[in-house]
DNA sequence: ACTCTGCATAGAGGA
């Protein structure tokens, strides 16, 4: 039976006499999982309840009496349980720490001293925090050293030539296994990375030499392998496994069992002891997956026909190594190690394992991150320690970064966790795909097709990489994928047919998958590129531009004696203040008011300078808005260089996009010649961007951004300008904590003098602006001109105001509806809505001018059945950064306005500030009078 | 309680 609960008290080992001999255990106080269905009825032999996902309980057996038994004397969880752990499972239970949760597989149900307690058997697992999934390749670098792990963690994996060959070997195995012609494989592998080979200042006939040679090996031992007809190839596989808390992608998997790659040479007749941990790994998870493997196989590319000849009479870069019982529960406890580190917030010393500094490539780095962050390693310090409140700041923003990892991990959860159609309620994943055909593509890869029979919306877009699976994405067939065509969606009529929609999606990958649902694939890429931004900002970042950042010295300005733009004052300061910081400037730019204008005009300037330029936000939308307005003022293309992916990079600036095949030497010229490099925070903190350098970064939408986000981009420049609202949405986090709050926000703040306010705004009606300028920017803002003071419907062509009603003559109009009960729709609203544009329609506006906001995605699913198509309907969040004519508002709240949605005026900021010429507010008028600032957004709507 | 954008994936190595 398994057995999951959260430690309760101290753990106690001891050691025993048994008829066996001494033994050593260790008595854990567990309180076991609430009691939810007790009955798992298949036994799948080598793990208990593998794959089956079903049951919540504490403990869960396979014999239906003892299960049941357990569930009852233990439900409700209040007297903990004692759980034994017996020989080595108690170095796992020694991490183990009071609110850890741990599972113990095949327990057996244990009486001693008269009490019912769970004790391990020879069949058992021990997994200490199983929702912590460990990456397999995490657990290699610990195996090193513990400390290694963290400094990968810190500082990622470098742009280096080995890296860059290793990667090419690895596309040009999986090319091989799945049949391709080595030398075209070569070829186009090493073509795809013309970038980061330039960089490195690499030609592409060495690099193809080097991988032919090391792809020569691999060759000559598969063509051995292929004579056997029961030699079954697999490439690359993706491994979750949900019992272990291990993820990981395994190289290769021949008959079940898993086969890594490993440019390096190794002549000892053992594969090295850290290979084999990774391979191991591999093999448990395969295990859960309803393998039973005793074999793994490392091949080392380097093992050349000499070097076997003459030193070990190897015949093969192979070595087969065989897998015990002994290995595969050591690795686990290594897996155990790490997840109990995470947990607890610990930083790894090195002192954990045995690991000889003296033979560590990483011993510099290590003694010098040790030094700088007063950390207490195994290889000792270097220099002295970044002042008190930076190493603070530092743990902090670490433990922030580190809980948003966590939120990922419980994305993965969700996949074993709920069912395919809870799944698909949640947006997160597209079931119930009839699966059409799998071609294959020139290059060995696959193209899968399939037709949705439902309609159902998804955050799935094209151009993601997602999880595809025959259904089962965590024990069945599944591969990562993407998506290369979505089809929208049908329209509502055609869910009521039962018959296939014809809407179609189309994906590459690397296996041909036969393709019924896809997933969200969780990436924790955003986070350690975070964490990467923060150790580069702290760590590296220079006296000076700590000084500022930590609120120690102002930032200071040159005084620049220009004028760059002649009608608005604000702007022009902001202009000069730009191009004069000598530190960094900060433009707030409210709704309307010219930002991305004033932001084209100072990267103008500060180009006429000579100066090289980035230009980043957080949304690729943002980051094509900014370039756009770059481009107008007279840019020249040539100039300007767009980094991000196909599908990231907008159609329109698709030619400016930098691409990453090629020859190496043309596309780093092509990357460092650009005077203006755009591209999003995220791709600022690529492995390819951390290479650049600029005179300036200039940020837009700076207040949506994480602090170790703007790290991202400002790392890579001398000074800096960020610009943003800080009273407009927030960062988008998953954790609640410090990545909450911009450092724009921060730095507006801290340094009043460094900012500027543009105040003039160039989009609202004076009557529709009134309250968002007093509620949110103390009165500040006001309309740039007359004209738009005083903009009205009447400006527009083909409308009349004396065809609307009288209730719709006012710029601004509160419609009270009562409303229904649902929590986030509200149908009778969202009728009320489509009379209200049928009305403005018949006043002869267009449907495309009208623009309808809600707070829920549920409610803008229910609106957009009530109208036209083309008036644009959606959430607060997604209507940022852009307006409409007519803006129509959608509350839901009926009875109380509870609920976070509402607690947040930035939000409502947002929603108010986005008409140029009639806001009509539709809701419940009791509802929002119960919260004095929707109460003071009624009045004047009502005036 | 709700809102939801980015990222190619992972990739190497010595006494």
């Amino acid at each position: 039976m398994k057995v999951r609960g959260t430690v309760v008290g101290e753990v106690t080992t001891r050691t025993v006499s048994t008829s066996a001999g001494e033994r050593d255990l260790a008595e854990v106080a567990l309180r076991l999982r609430e009691e939810g269905v007790s009955d798992s009825a298949t036994d799948s032999g080598v793990l208990d309840s593998a794959g089956d996902s079903a049951t919540d309980s504490g403990v869960t057996s396979s014999t239906d009496d003892s299960a049941t038994d357990a569930g009852r004397s233990d439900s409700a969880g209040a007297t903990p349980t004692t759980v034994t752990l017996w020989g080595k499972w108690t170095e796992s239970a020694e991490v183990l720490e009071p609110g850890m949760e741990l599972v113990v597989t095949e327990a057996e149900r244990d009486e001693y001293r008269g009490e019912t307690g769970y004790a391990t058997t020879p069949a058992s697992y021990v997994v200490v925090e199983p929702a912590y999934l460990v990456d397999v390749t995490d657990v290699r670098n610990w195996v090193e050293c513990p400390r290694l792990y963290y400094l990968n963690k810190l500082s990622g994996v470098p742009l280096n030539y080995p890296v860059v060959k290793g990667t090419l070997v690895h596309e040009v195995f999986g090319d091989l296994l799945r049949g391709r012609d080595l030398e075209a494989s070569i070829e186009e592998r090493v073509e795809e990375r013309a970038l980061e080979l330039g960089l490195l200042g690499e030609s592409a006939e060495s690099t193809a030499e080097d991988v032919r040679q090391n792809a020569a090996a691999i060759e000559g031992w598969l063509e051995q392998g292929r004579l056997s007809e029961d030699d079954e190839w697999r490439s690359e596989q993706l491994l979750i496994s949900e019992t272990f808390g291990l993820k990981g992608r395994a190289d290769a998997i021949r008959r079940g069992a898993p086969v890594e790659l490993k440019t390096g040479k190794n002549l000892k007749k053992e594969p090295r002891f850290k290979d084999k941990v990774q391979a191991a790994l591999y093999a448990l998870v395969l295990e859960e997956h309803g393998g039973s493997i005793d074999t793994g196989t490392l091949l080392y590319t380097k093992n050349s026909a000499l070097d076997r000849n003459e030193e070990t009479g190897d015949l093969t870069p192979a070595k087969d190594f065989s897998m015990g019982q002994g290995l595969l529960e050591y690795v686990l406890r290594l897996r155990n190690e790490i997840a109990a580190m995470e947990a607890s917030g610990g930083v790894p010393t090195g002192k954990e394992g045995n690991a000889k500094c003296e033979y560590c490539f990483e011993r510099d780095t290590c003694m010098v991150v040790s030094g700088r962050l007063d950390q207490e390693s195994k290889a000792g310090q270097i220099g002295g320690a970044i002042p008190v409140e930076e190493r603070e700041h530092f743990d902090r923003f670490y433990r922030a970064i580190e809980e948003e990892r966590r939120e990922v991990h419980r994305e993965y959860a969700k996949l074993w966790e709920q069912s395919a159609e809870e799944r698909a309620d949640d947006d997160r994943a597209i079931v119930d795909l009839e699966f059409i055909e799998a071609r294959e593509l020139s290059g060995g890869r696959w193209e899968l097709r399939a037709r949705r029979r439902s309609a159902a919306t998804s955050k799935l877009r094209e151009g993601d990489l997602v999880l595809a699976s025959d259904g089962e994405p965590v024990v069945g067939d599944a591969e990562l994928a993407r998506i290369e065509r979505l089809d929208g969606v049908a329209p509502p009529a055609a869910e009521a047919d039962d018959g296939p929609l014809d809407a179609e999606i189309v994906l590459t990958a690397d296996e041909p998958v036969e393709v019924e649902r896809l997933d969200v694939y969780p990436s924790e890429l955003t986070t350690d590129r975070l964490l990467t931004a923060l150790h580069d900002a702290l760590l590296k970042g220079t006296e000076r531009r700590k000084d500022v950042l930590f609120e120690r010295a102002a930032p200071e300005f040159d005084a620049i004696d220009e004028t760059f733009v002649d009608n608005n004052d604000a702007q022009d300061v902001a202009v000069r203040k730009a191009v004069g910081a000598r530190d960094c400037a900060l433009i707030h730019g409210p709704p309307g008011t010219g930002k991305t204008y004033t932001i084209a005009r100072a990267i103008r300037a500060m180009v006429e300078r000579g100066e090289r330029v980035l230009l980043s936000a957080f949304t690729n939308r943002a980051v094509d808005n900014a370039l756009e307005a770059v481009l107008e003022t007279g840019i020249e293309p040539e100039d300007v260089v767009r980094v991000g992916t196909e599908s990231g990079v907008r159609e329109d600036m698709g030619h400016l996009r930098l691409e990453r095949e090629g020859d190496p030497d043309a596309r780093v010229a092509e990357l460092q010649s650009a005077r203006i490099v755009a591209a999003t925070t995220a791709t600022c903190g690529s492995r390819v961007m951390k290479e650049g350098s600029f005179d300036v970064a200039l940020v837009d939408e700076a207040a949506q951004l994480t602090e170790p986000g703007t790290y991202a981009a400002i790392n890579l420049a001398e000074r800096f300008v960020l610009v943003g609202d800080h009273h407009q949405l927030p960062p988008v986090v998953q954790a609640e904590n410090e990545l909450a709050e911009s450092l724009f926000e921060r730095l507006v703040e801290a340094y009043p003098d460094a900012g500027v306010m543009l105040d003039r705004q160039y989009r609202m009606n004076q009557r529709i602006q009134a309250f968002p300028s007093t509620e949110f920017y103390d009165g500040r803002l006001r309309p740039a001109t007359p004209d738009v003071a005083g903009r009205t419907l009447d400006d527009l062509d083909d409308v009349s105001l004396e065809s609307l009603p009288s209730e719709l003559a006012d710029q601004v109009t509160f419609v009270d509806v009562p409303g229904d009960d649902e929590r986030y729709t509200d149908a009778v609203e969202a009728s009320r809505i489509a009379d209200l544009i049928d009305t403005y329609a018949d006043a002869g506006l267009a449907p495309s001018e009208i623009g309808v906001i809600a707070p829920f995605r549920a409610q803008v699913s229910e609106i957009e059945r009530h109208v036209p198509d083309a008036v644009a309907v959606d959430t607060v969040d997604r209507f940022q950064g852009s307006s409409q004519e007519v803006i129509v508002v959608s509350f839901v709240a009926s009875g109380e306005l509870d609920g976070p949605i509402f607690e947040d005026y930035r939000r409502i900021n947002v929603a108010l500030t986005r008409p140029k010429r009639a806001l009509v507010l539709v809701g419940d008028a009791e509802a929002l009078g119960t919260d004095p600032v929707y109460a003071r957004m009624l009045s004047w709507a009502r005036r």
